[in-house]
DNA sequence: GAGTGGTCTAGACCACTCA
DNA sequence: GAGTGGTCTAGACCACTCC
């Protein structure tokens, strides 16, 4: 650590120790960054950012010329780390495996070009693959790759390395959007991650783009086993 | 917006674009923060900043004395709001309704007790509940709450106000796990989600604690219909 | 117009890590 | 030991918002 400075993790603390200990009660307006200056002994920019991690994890709001009040409902937020199917799996002490099911260039079917923005007749790079864990199905990944965005996945025949990997280090995404479901199992998600047919999976889609370009659209079904965990 | 002055905004998208475009390649190490500073005519401070939030969402490694890095494996987080229902209901214009179905105090299940770290002999305050949007089942919601943390629960009937809006007015806490899940329905939650026994949810358990104590663990079940979106 | 947060600067020192 | 990021300070000006 430091010396006699006052670091702005400490400040932060203090400070959310009195939002939960409820010396400020929810609703509350604290004092404004210079006073709290002055009571910690810190410059006010030390102040500042302490008070914005605390604003940004929702414990307080923020406003100009209002000043900062403690948040009614600190409707906080959860970070999840998106991770790599395969990192995922060895993480975990599993061994991973990676399956090509399908490869096939085509015109988009409706649902998928209104999905990507795309027009009908771009064509679009359909790939079906399963990832394994210790030899037992872990992932059913069902992905589109727009052709028009990135030309060079016409050459990769996808059959050892899988999309997400090679996508990574060939596509670079500015944009995502992620979605999580539940879903119960068709006959061939049943068939493939060795369920039966309509049992629960849990399903993240992702959608990337680069700068309003759509890059590709992907659907992974886990058997409902997976867990998302996260904690704050 | 500003006048000469450089925004730490501006640096950050600038250098994205530089990673997004393969200007800077995954691996390649960029410039220190001295160099970007008189690239840019800003203050280290400021190109600190841009960089810090590009580490925070995953895009670059940085690491003292070795510089900073592109990301090989651009391992992003997401960030899900989590809302409290009532709100997440009418900020979607349906109407929000709740029904309380069962409150009981007793010893804790097994189960229970050891997800929350409680002996068998500390008593918990069980409550279940309905969330409706529109007068359809919304979530279904299934709690325990520590009686020993939070001895003011024991005078709440939860007959009007659910128990998550109740706890965040009167159990502040400091820590929490998130799970999200897919499960099939059993014959209570079918009924009371209208939907039909063994049809997916997407579940979402929560447990929080204050400082090490726990407060309370709570699982909401939702038809599978449901979304949970985010985007970055 | 005035009050509060938002950001930038210039300089300093520290802490971590690599060689 | 030395290089790079991490953080703090003191001061300044700006931007947003309320009155």
């Amino acid at each position: 650590m430091k010396n006699g400075r006052i670091s702005f993790r400490v400040i932060k603390e203090e400070l959310a120790r009195r939002i939960a200990e409820r010396v400020w009660a929810p609703g509350t307006l604290i004092p404004g960054e210079e006073v709290l200056a002055r009571e910690f002994g810190a410059a006010r920019a030390t102040v500042n950012r302490a008070l914005q991690e605390l604003a940004r994890s929702g414990l307080v709001e923020r406003r100009r010329k209002s000043g900062t009040r403690v948040a009614l409902h600190p409707l906080r937020e959860a970070r999840f780390v998106i991770p790599i199917v395969g990192n995922e799996i060895t993480a975990r002490g599993a061994e991973y495996r990676y399956r090509l099911l399908s490869r096939t260039i085509d015109r988009p079917p409706e649902v998928i070009a209104a999905r990507l923005g795309l027009s009908l007749s771009e064509l679009v790079l359909h790939v079906r693959c399963l990832h394994l864990a210790d030899g037992a199905p872990y992932q059913f990944e069902d992905r589109w790759i727009n052709l028009t965005a990135v030309p060079a996945a016409r050459q990769e025949s996808f059959e050892t390395i899988g999309p997400n990997e090679w996508l990574v280090t060939h596509a670079p995404f500015s944009d995502a959007e992620f979605t999580f479901m539940a879903a119960a199992a068709n006959e061939e998600e049943a068939r493939l991650l060795d369920v039966s047919a309509g049992a629960p999976l849990f399903v993240g889609e992702r959608i990337t783009w680069l700068k309003e370009k759509p890059i590709t659209l992907v659907r992974m079904a886990h058997p409902g086993t997976h867990r998302m965990v996260t904690r704050l």
